[in-house]
DNA sequence: CCGCATGTACGACCTGGGTAGTAGGCGAGG
DNA sequence: CCTCGCCTACTACCCAGGTCGTACATGCGG
C-alpha cells in the first residue's frame, strides 16, 4: 500500500548518507553532511531517532555507539516524491512534468541522447507488452 | 534572486484556484476545493492571509468581500519546486529524473510520441543556439 | 583511580503549515 | 429597527521538522 513516503530536507540528506554507506554511525552521518550544514551532534540523533519512530531506519546497538541502517529504499522514495510533485504541480500529467523539465532546465546534448535512448528502450517496451 | 518557492499543499492548491480564475474571494476558492477538502471559511481565510504576508497573493477590496490574484507566477513555481526536487533527490540530475519518471510511472505511447517531438525540438534549439 | 572524549537519552523551544472558533461589521428582509 | 447571513480580523491550537542543551553512561590514557 505505497503510502506516499515524503521526506522533508534533513531527513532525505540523512538517508541519502545511509542508503550511500549501507549503514552509519551518528558521529558518521554528521562528518558526510559537514560540508553543506554544521549541525550539532544531538541534532542528527534527535532526527534519527524521530526517523526511527516513523520506520525509516533502524538501529543496532554497536558497543557504544548506535548504527544505523535505512529500512526504507530510496527507489520508493524517489518515487513516491516524484509522483506526489507531479500530482500537486501538473495534475499527474507526467508528459507535462518532462516538459517543464526540457524547457526549464538546460539540457545539454549528450543528455538529450541519452533521453532518446530511453524513450526509444520504452517504446519497444510498451510495444513488447501488448 | 530566484529564491526558491517551495508551496505546501493546501497552498499549492489555493494557488492552482486563483491561477486558473485570476483571482478569487475566500468563498469561491473554498467552494473550488470543495469536491477535494471540505474546510472551513475561516481555514482559507488565515491561509490566505498567511500567504499574503509571504508575497504569494495580494488582495483588493470589493465592497464586502476581499477578491485575492495570484502575485507569482505559476511558471515560476513549478521551476523552482521542480529544480529543488531534481536537486534533493538526484542531485540536480535533471536525466536521471527523466529516466526515473519514465521507468517509474506508466507512460503511454502517445506520451511517448510527445516526448520524441520534444526531444527533437529541443535538439533543434541547441544546434540553432551555437 | 580520575577526568576527558564520546555517545546516548530526554526534554525544551522555535517555526511554519494547517485548522478552526469567536467577535464584530454590515447589508437585506421582515 | 432588529435579526440573519456573510465576511473579515484576531487569536488559539496542534503537529512535524529542525536545532540544541543538559544530564548521565562509559571506555581510555595517564
Amino acid at each position: 500500500m505505497a503510502k506516499s513516503h515524503k521526506l522533508a530536507e534533513l531527513q532525505l540528506a540523512i538517508m541519502h548518507v545511509l542508503w550511500e554507506r549501507g549503514e552509519a554511525t551518528v558521529a558518521e552521518v554528521r562528518a558526510a553532511l559537514e560540508p553543506a550544514r554544521q549541525l550539532a551532534h544531538t541534532t542528527i540523533g534527535t532526527m534519527l531517532t524521530k526517523m526511527e519512530a516513523k520506520r525509516l531506519v533502524a538501529h543496532r546497538s554497536d558497543g557504544k555507539a548506535n548504527v544505523f541502517r535505512p529500512v526504507i529504499k530510496q527507489e520508493r522514495v524517489g518515487r513516491s516524491m516524484v509522483a506526489d510533485l507531479a500530482e500537486r504541480l501538473f495534475g499527474g500529467d507526467v508528459t507535462a512534468l518532462v516538459c517543464h523539465l526540457l524547457d526549464e532546465c538546460d539540457v545539454s546534448r549528450a543528455e538529450l541522447g541519452r533521453l532518446k535512448k530511453l524513450i526509444r528502450q520504452k517504446e519497444e517496451e510498451l510495444k513488447h507488452a501488448e
